[in-house]
DNA sequence: AGGCTAACCTATTCAAATA
DNA sequence: TATTTGAATAGGTTAGCCT
């Protein structure tokens, strides 16, 4: 890191997490999931992510993906036969399965918030090594810095943030 | 009751592995 | 090189905690 100044503007220096490769296993377990529930609860990713061993993040992050991607309204066949009088709303099935609980909300101290604010400052798009050791040093997992930092901004500048204070 | 904001979502793009 | 797909970003919504 030692040409790695606080760059002004860019800080593409940061490492991406490595891809995870799903294996063939997994990925018959996600999806079979995916098919029963596309949009999974806290207590549903958690077990997924200790049944295929991996983290909850990355199921997190697969489901994105696959709702994005392999539109999840094209029902399987396996249980749509009941309610097929769903008359075709725009809406995406929202009322064939409420929604699961979350995470729990975190709640975090002053002395956490003021580590993430500070290294915030210092650099808003942390890559992965970053982010790890942030989350050790506030003892936190990794995940939970990278939706603090990269989504929710943490409004350091006490001042009134000018609408939308995510446009950097 | 309302504000703040963590958790979660969609849409889109970046980019690594592979055909 | 084109495709596939995991990771990241921007911005909006939902909901829990606090005043």
């Amino acid at each position: 890191m030692a040409e790695d100044t606080y760059s002004h503007k860019m800080v593409t220096a940061n490492r991406r997490r490595c891809r995870t490769k799903f294996t063939e296993d997994q990925l018959k377990i996600l999806i079979n999931t995916f098919n029963q529930k596309p949009y999974p609860g806290y207590a549903t990713k958690q077990k997924l992510a200790l049944e295929i061993n991996t983290e909850e993040s990355r199921i997190q992050i697969w489901f994105q993906n696959r709702r994005a991607r392999h539109g999840f309204q094209k029902r399987p066949e396996a249980e749509t036969l009941e309610s097929s009088q769903s008359q075709g709303q725009d809406q995406p099935g929202v009322e064939f399965q409420s929604r699961e609980a979350r995470r729990c909300r975190t709640t975090y101290s002053a002395t956490q918030l003021h580590t993430l604010i500070e290294a915030f400052m210092k650099n808003p798009y942390p890559g992965i090594d970053s982010r790890e050791e942030l989350a050790k040093e506030i003892g936190v997992p990794e995940s939970r810095v990278q939706t603090e930092d990269t989504q929710n901004g943490t409004n350091f500048t006490s001042d009134s943030h000018f609408s939308g204070a995510r446009t950097w």
